[in-house]
DNA sequence: TTCGCTGTCTAGCGCTGCTAGAATCCAGTC
DNA sequence: GACTGGATTCTAGCAGCGCTAGACAGCGAA
């Protein structure tokens, strides 16, 4: 059951090519939005036909979960250096670092937090680099807090974060007023009852 | 330059199949989502060929765009009378009369605040509906304060509810947080400094 | 009755995601 | 070195999408 030199070669070339169509989707929605995004597109891309999309993925959808995975790991190693770089407040800087990072991918953003998608999120099952992101934002705002407690805590703040992120990406709040915005919801965490 | 009578049944005829296709585009995308409201199936809806849909409205997205405008009106409205309806506690009824909103209607929830739109949100010149809408927000969460410290602290809290609505509605958070999370967050909002 | 306009329909374009079946290429065997 | 079987990739096509050009019908005015 070994597997030969060539076995092993074109595993690889499959693996690398797999990596590839996952990287152009991703370039292509952030350069011109997932509409932009066609299997016919992405075949040119990577100058195969269409038809070998379909044997790295079972559909469009799960080429957009894959981005989806890849940037949530992105999103949590982000957040992660943020906390790192501050001796104190750690709210701060990874509240900013979650809006800069949703401002600099948002196409990428879109696509993990706010448009349909099948993959599980709450659950254990939930792919492990949505589960580093949401414990690092616990334990940026619920460090003290336990069980269920925190929990809930850290989704208040995160769905006050993604409510920013989204409805300013999507043109429904005025940018001129978005550092505002946020010094506003860091100053009601802290001040938590 | 006087009507006549046969002008003024066409007119009539022309708003009220207007209002069927905005109706039917509504009650098909709760049904059965918006990626079911295509052209086709409005046109078999209103038992009239596809063209006559473009003899209403420009294209499909400002057909969305209505179904919007009228789910606005309606929010703020639902808003209103949560606002007068309570004695001393606006701000936790219109935060569940919001959330309450978002759960009844998702498919309409989505098209006003989640999908793409080009319809004006934060200036002048939005659509009334929207900004009776957030009106009704300040009234609930920044009644003492003024000018610009009303604006963000209502952006803030409005983005808190969306964030909760649409994390929920999208799979993203446990439904059976729900409730604890809106609690915690009116906390924040009423120990706010 | 005829003319002309308004309103509506049929048919079709170029695009989408996706797939069946043909063609090709290449590793392993005689 | 020629042959064969299996994996790999391609061509071609389906049904459905938003949208529109041009044909056609029906009705009011002259």
């Amino acid at each position: 059951m070994t597997e030969s030199p060539t076995q092993r070669r074109r595993e690889r070339e499959r693996a690398e090519r797999r990596q590839l169509i996952v990287d152009s989707a991703r370039e292509l929605a952030e350069a011109e939005g997932w509409d932009a995004v066609t299997t016919r597109r992405l075949a040119d891309t990577i100058e195969y036909s269409q038809p070998v999309l379909y044997s790295h993925f079972a559909n469009r959808a799960a080429i957009v979960d894959a981005v989806v995975v890849e940037g949530a790991a992105e999103l949590a190693s982000t957040l992660r250096a943020a906390r790192a770089g501050t001796e104190d407040d750690a709210a701060t800087a990874v509240a900013q670092a979650y809006l800069d990072f949703a401002a600099a991918h948002p196409a990428l953003y879109d696509a993990i937090f706010t448009m349909p998608s099948g993959l599980p999120f709450g659950t254990p099952d939930a792919p492990p680099a949505l589960q580093d992101a949401f414990g690092e934002l616990r334990l940026a705002f619920a460090p003290s807090a336990r069980g269920t407690e925190a929990e809930v805590l850290t989704e208040v703040v995160w769905s006050a974060l993604h409510g920013l992120a989204s409805l300013v990406r999507s043109g429904r709040l005025r940018p001129d007023l978005h550092d505002a915005r946020l010094t506003r919801l860091l100053a009601l965490v802290k001040s938590r009852s």
